[in-house]
DNA sequence: TTGCCTATGCTTTTT
DNA sequence: GCATAGGCAA
């Protein structure tokens, strides 16, 4: 560390904090940095989190703490990238280092990132392979797809559960820390009936995983745990950082709790941040009570200080916002206030579907650009990454350009899949899912043939000749040359980035056969190469794209430039922690916002409506929650697509919708029932062409 | 053993 | 609208 008395600027960088700011950034910081006892900061929506945060750790360096003893742990990539960014930006104020980089903090990043990189250093001492291969979550589902029709499960009569469902209750019974019977009983009661096959086949995929050397994203905070439960091992590693800081401690489920408690035995320097009106990944097992029960946990209670003051959101989009929360069955433990006033309301916007939904978005983003905000200074919100789909439509259609977060990932899309596979078969010639897709590929080779290529290349030492000297059904025979040619060059003269090029041209005419849209899918794989390109080796880009895949996708046309300007659309989940000036939510009706997939249980709904509350609270100066009457259901039970005449959301009760402008605005009451102006009128045509969708 | 065809059931949010 | 499973012909 340079000797931070040289500068002047630093005095007062805690001027610019409030009280409890300050309380938060200076609590329990010794001499030389070292730590002090456990502090909980409850950060409401907009109240500076992150910013407190920033310049905590920033004070911390200052006080002699050093940087690389410094863990910092977020939830999302997104947010442990914001962090990282903000942080840097205050070190560089405060210890005013001009152009000079500051100090970096090596130990930034997710669980899940962080959790690999220390199993990597220190896995052999729990005997874990070094050379552990991470499953996303395809892989995983892939491989207990397999485990399951190996055991027979998928040929019963009445239908066990498919296997994204189990990998789903298989990680909520590791990240809960709960039995299998209670998890079933509390979250999946339809499949309840199964647990006795449930239990086998969880104990196969676990030994498939450890006979292959694969780690999936559980088990990354699984070892990470039990490397805690070595006495002497949780000591060392619990020495070896002097402060652990927790971002979106309110997102975290039992097990990441367990850790920190196995890190901090004692609450030392530990620093968790969160807001309970803010918990939405109950889905993940994430719990509130890891909040609640915090200060508890320790000989000495931690410290608790609560950010109320918002510096992001005008008070009329306030008022809107604690009146969902406030309706809440829960209490929370503050209420947001802000001197930013304002004379513009948040607006209730009526439309008729979705279609009219997209258009009226469409040309409000428009205005508001001509008022001088940019698009990026604008995001549309909506519950699911479907729901975007209209938009998406309109935006392409008017060339404005878009940015979306959240949905489905390009890495899940088959054809990205298929290159990859090619990819980190040539890596790891014994890995067998790759293997077993790539072979299956080629015209005439089923799941029997692929089987037993994959057999007869794990028993023999070197893999890359049992798949020369492999002997296919003579109907693949000539399609089946090009792959061994392509394969054997990957193996025995790899390049970077040019095999990436290879793998694809071989892939190319596969995807011409197998898909109808080969065009728009080839255009992903181009962007492939282009993001393949950012890498510096093969093992490289595949070790990293699965803890940190690419994360927004945009109209077919690719990534807008770096300078351009673009909308933002992004589902709630993924906007967390940010913040735009102008901010849209889709879809604010009954079924959406809350899903009809969420209604089961008092505690489902309360979590909808703190989705609501953070997108609303993600707005600075203009909110607008828009309610089309008409909205399109994919398949209520059984009975295919349909329309729905739509209701306002339920959360927004009548009193509620005081708070907001209506737009458009009512028209007065006749006191003959007319022709009303703004209804959407019949659109018969698309009633008749629905007859028969 | 593969590949095609059909019946059927489910459809969210993320590391 | 998409994935999965079972049946059947080549």
């Amino acid at each position: 560390m340079s000797d931070p008395s040289a500068s002047p600027a630093r005095a007062d960088y805690l001027a610019d904090l409030n009280p409890s700011q300050r309380e938060a950034v200076e609590h329990g910081v010794g001499e030389g940095g070292r730590p002090g006892g456990p502090l909980l900061v409850i950060a409401g929506a907009g109240s500076g989190k992150t910013n407190t945060l920033a310049h905590r750790v920033a004070h911390l360096v200052l006080k002699g703490a050093d940087p690389q003893r410094i863990m910092l742990l977020t939830f999302s990539r997104r947010a442990a990238a914001e962090m990282e960014r903000r942080v840097g930006r205050v070190l560089q104020k405060v210890l005013a280092l001009g152009t000079s980089h500051p100090p970096t903090l090596p130990w930034t990043g997710t669980f899940h990132g962080i959790g690999a990189r220390l199993l990597r250093e220190h896995g052999d001492r729990i005997g874990l392979a070094e050379d552990f291969t991470i499953h996303d979550r395809g892989d995983s589902e892939d491989l207990m797809g397999i485990v399951r029709h190996e055991l027979g499960l998928s040929s019963t009569e009445s239908r066990f559960p498919l296997k994204s469902t189990c990998l789903a209750i298989y990680s909520r019974v590791v990240n809960g820390c709960q039995p299998l019977d209670q998890v079933l009983r509390a979250a999946f009661p339809w499949c309840a009936a199964w647990e006795a096959q449930l239990k086998r086949l969880f104990g196969a995929y676990v030994a498939a995983k450890q006979a292959q050397h694969l780690l999936d994203y559980d088990d990354l905070l699984l070892y990470w745990e039990g490397m805690l439960r070595d006495p002497a091992l949780a000591a060392e590693l619990g020495a070896r950082f002097d402060h652990v800081l927790v971002d979106e401690y309110q997102d975290t489920n039992r097990l990441q709790a367990a850790i920190l408690l196995g890190m901090k035995p004692d609450g030392s320097g530990l620093t968790v941040v969160g807001d309970d009106a803010q918990s939405i990944y109950s889905f993940r097992a994430a719990t509130v009570r890891n909040i609640l029960d915090f200060p508890g946990q320790f000989p000495k209670p931690a410290r608790v200080v609560t950010l109320e003051r918002n510096y992001r959101s005008t008070q009329p989009i306030l008022d809107a916002s604690n009146a969902v929360i406030g309706e809440s069955a829960e209490r929370y433990a503050k209420e947001l206030w802000t001197d930013r006033e304002s004379s513009r309301r948040p607006a209730l916007v009526t439309v008729s579907d979705e279609a009219g939904q997209a258009r009226w978005v469409a040309d409000n983003v428009l205005r508001n650009r001509e008022e001088g905000l940019t698009l990026k200074s604008q995001a549309v919100l909506f519950r699911s990454a479907s729901h975007s789909a209209p938009l998406e439509l309109e935006l392409a259609r008017r060339n404005i350009p878009f940015v979306k977060y959240g949905g489905l990932k390009f890495l899940e899309a088959s054809h990205i899949k298929d290159v990859l596979s090619v990819l980190r078969w040539a890596q790891n010639p014994r890995g067998r899912l790759a293997g077993f897709r790539v072979a299956q590929l080629v015209p005439g080779i089923g799941p029997a043939t692929a089987g037993r290529l994959l057999d007869a290349m794990a028993a023999c030492p070197r893999p890359l000749s049992a798949l020369l000297e492999f002997v296919p059904p003579s109907a693949a025979r000539s399609e089946w040359a090009g792959l061994a040619e392509a394969y054997r060059t990957l193996c025995e003269n790899a390049r970077w980035p040019a095999d990436v090029e290879l793998a694809v041209r071989w892939y190319l005419p596969h995807l011409e056969r197998l898909h109808d849209d080969a065009a728009a899918r080839r255009a992903d794989l181009d962007q492939l190469a282009r993001i393949a390109a950012g890498y510096g080796s093969r093992e490289q880009f595949l070790a990293e794209l699965t803890l940190d895949p690419p994360d927004a996708t945009s109209a077919e046309s690719g990534v807008p430039l770096r300078d351009e300007d673009y909308l933002i659309l992004s589902t709630i989940h993924s906007a967390k922690g940010q913040e735009w000036k102008a901010v849209y939510v889709l879809n604010v009706v009954d079924g959406c916002i809350p899903s009809d997939m969420s209604t089961g249980t008092a505690a489902e709904i309360e979590e909808e409506r703190r989705l609501l509350y953070v997108a609303m609270t993600r707005a600075r100066d203009r909110l607008h929650l828009i309610v089309p009457q008409r909205f399109y259901v994919h398949q209520q039970t059984g009975l295919g697509d349909r329309h729905v005449y739509a209701a306002r959301s339920r959360f927004l009760t009548d009193r509620i919708a005081t708070l907001f402008d209506r737009l458009p605005t009512p028209p007065q009451q006749a006191a003959t029932p007319a022709p009303h102006p703004a209804a959407p009128r019949v659109d018969v045509a698309a009633l008749l062409r629905n007859l028969w969708k």
